[in-house]
RNA sequence: UGGCCUAUGGUGUAACUGGCAACACGUCUGUUUUUGGUACAGAAGAGUCUAGGUUCGAGCCCUAGUAGGCCAACCA
C-alpha cells in the first residue's frame, strides 16, 4: 500500500510541526471570526473553507465567533445573514461565540493591567495621540499621561465604564514602547468611548475594545490553539502575543496566530466596504444581487455549495498576492452542475419554425432524458407539436460547411424529436427572416429505433413547441466589472470600471415543465447555459438567473 | 530615511530533511457524442526576479540587489 501523500499548504505544514512539537491533537481548535458588518463574500469562503476544513481534517471544534467590537457598524441583519451562509455552505460550528460575551473578563483583565502598570488612560484628543506616535521611520513620543498613578488611571477607567465621561475624553492604553519599529506597539488604544447601543449587550456598556485586544483575548478564553487570519494583520502579532503575555498567566495553551494571503477574484472586489457602498449607490439591487460576489449573491446566482467549497480548495491558500482568474470559479459551477442540473429546453432568441408536413393541430409528447450524466434522473416529456422556436443563431440562410446548424436544405436533429430539413424561409417587407419553413421525417423520431432514426445528422438543436412555450423572465448576468482588477488603478475608482452591461433581463420561452421550478432549482438549459430559479419564479411568471453559460469552442472559433 | 512580508508557465498552487520543476484552470489538436456540452486522448507554454556564494548537485541554504505588498484609524 503506498500512502498517497496529498501536499499540505503551508498553514497544515504549522500544525504537522506543532503536533510533533508537543501540541496534543485534542487540544487543536480553530475559530471563523467575522465581523457582523456586512455579507460574507467569496473571500470568506475561502477563510470559512480554511478553518472549518481544518476542523474536519483534524477533527477538532471549530467557533463560529461575532467580532463585535464595534456597535457603529454592527448589525444583528449581519449576525443572521453570515450564520445562514456558513450553514448553506455546509459547516457545523461548535459553538456560537461573541466577542460581546467577553466584555466583562477583557475589562477586569484591563484593570488588572492597569494595576501591573500595563494601561493607562491618556485624555489628549485622537489628532495628538497619532501625532504623538510618529512615523514608520521616526520614533514616537510619549504621551504626558504615560505616567499617571495607578490609582488615577484606575478612578478614570470606571468612569469611562460608567458613561460618565464624553465620547473622545478618554481612552486606555497599553503601556509598551513609543520607539517600536512596529508602529502597533507604541501604546495601542485599548478602549475607546461609545455611547452608542450595541445589537446585543444594548447601553449595557459605553466603553468598546478595539481589535487588538479583543481578538487574541477572545481566541484564548475560548482555548483556540491557532488563529488564522489575512496577512495584513501580520504586524499585530507582536501585540496579539504581548497581550496574551499579560493576560496568560497560569501557563495554559497560548493560541497562535498565523496569517494567509487574502483571495483577489478577476473582474470583481472582495471588500465588505466596497461591496456595501455597490448596494448603497444602488449599483445592483442588494447584498444578494446575483453579480455580487457575497455567498448570498453567488447562491442566487445559481451557485452551489459544492461548487463553492471546490473552489476555495483547489485555489488553496499562500501568502503572495493574488488575483484569482474568475474562470477558475466559473469551472468549478460547470463541473458540479453538469452532474446534478437537469436538462431542459428554452428559446431564448426564438424564430418560428412551422413544419408543414406535420398535422395540424397534433401534439405528441416526446420522452426527454433528464440527465445523461445521471441515470437515476430519469427522463420527463415534452411536447412537440408543427409550429416551434428555435435561436435565431440556429438559422442561416446559407452557410458555409462548418456551420452544424439549420439552413437551407441541410437536416439537423431536433433534440429528443426529429430530423427536419430547412425548405424556405418567409420574410417581411423589410428583408428579415420571419419563419422557416422545414419538412421533417416521420420515421426519424428520436428512441425509436428506426434506421432513420439511427441517421448521423451534425446538428442538433434545442427547440420549444409554440403553442406549448411558457413564457419566462430570464436575466442574464454579465462581469460586474469591466477591468480585471477595478480596485488596483490609482487614478479611477472601483465603481468607474462597472460594467452597464451586467444585467441583461429578457423574455425566454421555455418548456412547460419549468413552470413548476422551485427557488434556487438548478438546470441546464441544453446548448446554452446553466440557469437557476429567482427566489422570484412563479408559476405565472418563471425566473431565471443564469449562472454560468456552456463552455462553447463554437463561438471561440467563429470570433 | 525604518521595520516586516512576498517573488515558480497566462492564472492559482506543488516540489517532504538540497537530487535535473508537478497539478488544476485557461489555450490549442484530435476521438466519441441526439447538447459545437460532457467524457477521453494529446500538445504548446516556466528552467523558478537579478547577481554572487556554499555544495558533487540549489526553486529550496547564505549574501547583496530589484520589484510588489503591509505598517503612522478612538475600524476590523
Amino acid at each position: 500500500m503506498t500512502e498517497e501523500r496529498k501536499p499540505l499548504n503551508f498553514i497544515e505544514q504549522i500544525i504537522e510541526e506543532d503536533l510533533q512539537n508537543g501540541y496534543e491533537r485534542e487540544e487543536l481548535k480553530f475559530r471563523f471570526p467575522p465581523e457582523p458588518n456586512g455579507y460574507l463574500h467569496i473571500g470568506h469562503a475561502s477563510s470559512i473553507n480554511l478553518n472549518f476544513g481544518l476542523g474536519l481534517r483534524y477533527n477538532a471544534p471549530v467557533n463560529l465567533r461575532f467580532d463585535d467590537t464595534n456597535p457603529i457598524k454592527e448589525e444583528q441583519e449581519f449576525v443572521d445573514a453570515i450564520k445562514r451562509d456558513v450553514e448553506w455552505l455546509g459547516f457545523k460550528w461548535e459553538k456560537e461565540c461573541y466577542a460581546s460575551d467577553y466584555f466583562q473578563q477583557l475589562y477586569d483583565w484591563a484593570v488588572a493591567m492597569i494595576k501591573n502598570g500595563d494601561a493607562y488612560v491618556d485624555s489628549q484628543a485622537s489628532e495628538q495621540i497619532a501625532q504623538q506616535k510618529g512615523t514608520p521611520t521616526q520614533p514616537g513620543s510619549a504621551s504626558p499621561y504615560r505616567d499617571r498613578s495607578v490609582e488615577e488611571n484606575l478612578s478614570l477607567f470606571e468612569a469611562m465604564k460608567n458613561g460618565e465621561t464624553a465620547e473622545g475624553a478618554h481612552v486606555l492604553r497599553a503601556k509598551i514602547d513609543m520607539a517600536s519599529s512596529n508602529m502597533l506597539m507604541r501604546d495601542p488604544v485599548m478602549y475607546r468611548t461609545l455611547h452608542k447601543a450595541h445589537h446585543r449587550t444594548n447601553n449595557d456598556w459605553k466603553i468598546y475594545p478595539m481589535y487588538d485586544w479583543a481578538h487574541g483575548e477572545s481566541d484564548f478564553i475560548e482555548s483556540v490553539s491557532h488563529s488564522f487570519c489575512t496577512l495584513e494583520f501580520l504586524p499585530h502579532r507582536e501585540l496579539y502575543n504581548w497581550f496574551l503575555e499579560k493576560v496568560n498567566q497560569p501557563k495554559q495553551l497560548q493560541p497562535k496566530q498565523r496569517e494567509f494571503a487574502r483571495r483577489n477574484l478577476s473582474h470583481t472586489i472582495v471588500s465588505k466596504r466596497k461591496l456595501a457602498q455597490l448596494v448603497e449607490k444602488k449599483v445592483v439591487e442588494s447584498w444578494d444581487d446575483p453579480r455580487m460576489p457575497t455567498i448570498s449573491g453567488l447562491r442566487r446566482r445559481g451557485y452551489t455549495a459544492n461548487s463553492i467549497k471546490k473552489f476555495a480548495e483547489t485555489i488553496g491558500v499562500g501568502k503572495r498576492e493574488n488575483v484569482i482568474d474568475m474562470s477558475h470559479l466559473e469551472f468549478c459551477a460547470r463541473e458540479d452542475l453538469n452532474k446534478t442540473a437537469s436538462r431542459v429546453m428554452a428559446v431564448l432568441d426564438p424564430l418560428k419554425v412551422v413544419i408543414t408536413n406535420y398535422e395540424e393541430g397534433a401534439e405528441e409528447w416526446l420522452e426527454a432524458e433528464n440527465n445523461p450524466e445521471d441515470e437515476t434522473a430519469g427522463s420527463r416529456e415534452v411536447p412537440f407539436s408543427k409550429e416551434i422556436y428555435i435561436e435565431q443563431a440556429d438559422f442561416k440562410e446559407e452557410a458555409n460547411r462548418k456551420f452544424f446548424r439549420l439552413t437551407l436544405g441541410k437536416e439537423v436533429r431536433l433534440k429528443n424529436a426529429y430530423i427536419i430539413k430547412g425548405e424556405s424561409v418567409v420574410k417581411d417587407d423589410d428583408g428579415n427572416i420571419v419563419e422557416v419553413h422545414c419538412t421533417y421525417d416521420p420515421k426519424s423520431k428520436s428512441g425509436s429505433g428506426t434506421e432513420e432514426s439511427q441517421r448521423k445528422v451534425k446538428g442538433t438543436l434545442h427547440w420549444v413547441s409554440i403553442p406549448h412555450a411558457v413564457k419566462a423572465e430570464v436575466r442574464l448576468y454579465d462581469r460586474l466589472f469591466t477591468v480585471e482588477s477595478p480596485d488596483a488603478d490609482k487614478d479611477k475608482k472601483f465603481i468607474d470600471f462597472v460594467n452597464p452591461d451586467s444585467l441583461q433581463t429578457i423574455v425566454g420561452y421555455v418548456e412547460p415543465s419549468l413552470k413548476n421550478a422551485k427557488e434556487l432549482e438548478h438546470f441546464q438549459f441544453q446548448r446554452i447555459g446553466y440557469f437557476c430559479a429567482d427566489q422570484s419564479t412563479s408559476l405565472e411568471k418563471p425566473v431565471f438567473n443564469r449562472t454560468v453559460s456552456l463552455r462553447d469552442s463554437w463561438v471561440k472559433k467563429s470570433n
